[in-house]
DNA sequence: GCAAAAGTGTTCCAGATACACCCATGA
DNA sequence: TCATGGGTGTATCTGGAACACTTTTGC
């Protein structure tokens, strides 16, 4: 029933930002500035106060504890609950997980931003330090999704440029996967699928044959019908 | 920050609860007592307290409620959090949803239990009524994801009894995905995947052959390779 | 001319799909 | 004897996986 005075849990905001940086598949890490886990590496995350959404209380800590705003993220569509009765000493808590892409992002750069800021980096998802919390969990978990999600549709386009080669969507996906896939045979799959077009520009970026630019042909986050993996 | 006096939004649990009526799958819905949505039907769901995990107000909401335990059901692993800023004029709030699923459930027959029930009732997702709040979207999202899990992992298990004809097997599957499966097919691909294994017993029950009692391999949600669907 | 990435086809295999008849039982 | 669900095998198709060489450019 709804009572006046009800008494809510805390209730929090992790950001999983993933971005690519040298080719691998990075997120953004800070170092707790106080306890608990004072100096550990961590997610960014905030309480959310009973005056925003999740998604307000997400762009507010974002920015900071990362210099980094949501809107030069794309955010994937579904936020996901932990609930972790043993986080926090003063009571139950549930956190709600944010996984957002992006691309060119630099920790501290937002103009006002980081008020809090500890140290925030992009870490390759291959060499994370012990996290507080349950923090790992909750990156694996995000991991994961992003795999299948990858696997189909086209979440990987905001973690590219506009217009970019077919290597460097490879690549992309092999970041995400974590293996090395067939040149020929992505070449096929991407293609049969309809996902990217021609511009018809090319990429001269060195001493090789320039490659033809291609861009996706859905803006959105486009689901497809086979699969990679 | 952590403050003193943070006041945190509101926080409620809702359950999605389902079980094979008829050969049909269908979901645990409640008329709603009083307002908003007054005589509306919803999902199941409370406000979540300080004191409790979400986990635990789904367990107290649900025996309020529908009369039916958590602990009848088996719950699928991981909750999601819906961020519904329109969805309460008191602030913006933030539900938890869990997917459980059970079999032989009987809405208010716990006793002591259903303090505040309002009829609950088992309605077939083929024909449900205008859901109060977003409901309609977390049922929608809840299938979805019972669909993606049944494709990969043995999560029918809860629904069917401990053991099954491959019948009784294939119409479960054929609920979830909601279309008709070949049976040659089911039979070798259930049993290519070592999902089951004969009892030795036969299920006697009509004017006709009696069927092989199979049951799971694994008692656990088990993931395996190919897929179904 | 050589280093470096771009681009291109075919074969093979596994798994999915489509499909029809006889069997055991109770009424 | 008939109605009902139980139980079985084969041919075909499709999509994924494996695999190597020629092209274009800058230096």
């Amino acid at each position: 029933m709804p009572e006046k005075d009800f008494r809510f849990p805390i209730l929090t905001v992790d950001g999983v930002v993933f971005q690519l940086v040298n080719n691998k598949l990075t997120v953004l890490l800070i170092e707790r500035g106080y306890e608990p886990f004072l100096g550990m590496w961590a997610l960014p995350g905030a309480y959310i106060s009973a005056t925003e959404t999740s998604h307000q209380a997400l762009d507010r800590m974002l920015i900071d504890k990362t210099g980094i705003s949501a809107r030069q993220c794309t955010l994937v569509e579904q936020p996901y609950a932990f609930d972790d009765p043993g986080r926090d000493p003063r009571g139950s808590s549930v956190t709600v997980m944010y996984i957002a892409l992006g691309r060119g992002l630099t920790p501290g750069a937002v103009a006002g931003g980081m008020k809090y800021g500890q140290n925030p980096q992009f870490i390759p998802l291959d060499a994370l330090p012990k996290l507080a919390y349950d923090h790992a969990r909750i990156v694996a978990f995000a991991h994961n999704r992003l795999k299948a999600l990858a696997a189909s549709t086209t979440v990987v386009a905001p973690l590219l440029p506009d217009r970019f080669t077919f290597l460097q969507l490879q690549t992309a996906y092999e970041a995400i996967f974590g293996k090395r896939l067939d040149k020929r045979n992505f070449r096929k799959k991407v293609q049969s699928l309809g996902l990217v077009e021609a511009t018809g520009k090319l990429a001269k970026d060195g001493a090789h044959r320039p490659a033809q630019l291609y861009r996706f042909r859905k803006a959105k986050l486009d689901m497809f019908a086979s699969s990679f993996d």
